[in-house]
DNA sequence: GTTCTCGGCCG
DNA sequence: CGGCCGAGAAC
């Protein structure tokens, strides 16, 4: 009964964070509760925008509810979800209940406010990942797997969904789906899972046929050329993106340190 | 000084 | 209403 008073672990937050209800006791808002964190270090957080603060830029804590502790899809953020993955075979398994266990992509799958960016470590001792042939060629796959990758999209912690990426000219699938979006998405995926190079359906016949002649180890694109322009304009985008990312985390740092610098003033007056 | 607690503002 | 935070009370 009076367990509202303790600190709680709280399954939503990373281990070490606790969660505190403090029922009011006496005056007009008696009865009322009040909700706290802690952080692993003993911090004391009593909002959510102190909590966001915190967290930093990097937190999404739009869904949570600092209330119940809980994760709490608004009904706003719903519908843009709805909406965004209509039509899509991944909604038909979320609907029995189920999870979309078909792709290996770097996809986070947990539910928690804390998400952090979804880095995919491939170069440690013992890595499986990239280099267990078995893994990465000889798994039965289902063939046109690539078209259960339509509609999934890159989206920012705000759930915006980001720019999409361009192909180049002289792109173009094979098989029953040539949209352009599924094929981006054939192609990434198969830069990030495969340790060969990506070349493309090499073979004509799987054009004509690519039910029978398709070369499973590839994605659903034609053979293409890659030329030296290409890959000159390719290190432009990485280096301006690299320019952008320096500028962002500089500015945040600027931020947070401005931030606490305020916060240890407050303290000291 | 720090921590606890309730009031009260404001959206 | 309820979240958020100020400020007095308590330690």
């Amino acid at each position: 009964m009076i367990m509202e008073k303790k600190r709680m672990d709280c399954p939503f937050l990373p281990p070490g964070w606790k969660k505190e209800e403090v029922i009011r006791k006496s005056g007009l808002s008696a009865g009322k509760s009040d909700v706290y964190y802690y952080s692993p270090t003993g911090k004391k957080f009593r909002s959510k925008p102190q909590l966001s603060r915190y967290l930093g830029n990097s937190v999404d804590l739009g869904c949570f509810d600092f209330r119940t502790g809980k994760m709490v899809p608004s009904k706003l953020q719903m519908k843009n979800k709805q909406r965004r993955n209509e039509n899509l075979s991944i909604n038909k398994a979320m609907l029995k209940g189920k999870p979309d266990l078909n792709t290996a992509l770097p996809i986070r799958q947990t539910a928690s406010i804390f998400k952090q960016p979804v880095t995919k470590v491939v170069n440690h001792p013992g890595n499986k990942v990239k280099t267990d042939l078995q893994r990465a060629t000889e798994q039965p796959r289902q063939l046109f797997w690539e078209k259960r990758l339509n509609g999934l999209k890159a989206s920012d912690i705000t759930e915006e969904v980001l720019r999409t990426m361009e192909l180049p000219k002289g792109l173009t699938s094979v098989g029953p789906d040539t949209s352009d979006e599924t094929l981006l998405s054939a192609i990434a995926s198969a830069l990030h899972m495969s340790s060969s190079p990506i070349t493309g359906q090499t073979s004509s016949a799987a054009e004509k046929n690519p039910a029978i002649w398709l070369n499973t180890s590839q994605p659903l694109c034609k053979a293409f050329l890659v030329t030296d322009q290409d890959i000159r304009e390719q290190e432009l985008k990485v280096i301006q993106a690299r320019r952008c990312l320096e500028d962002a985390l500089m500015a945040d740092g600027l931020a947070r340190t401005a931030e606490s610098r305020r916060d240890s003033d407050h303290k000291a007056a």
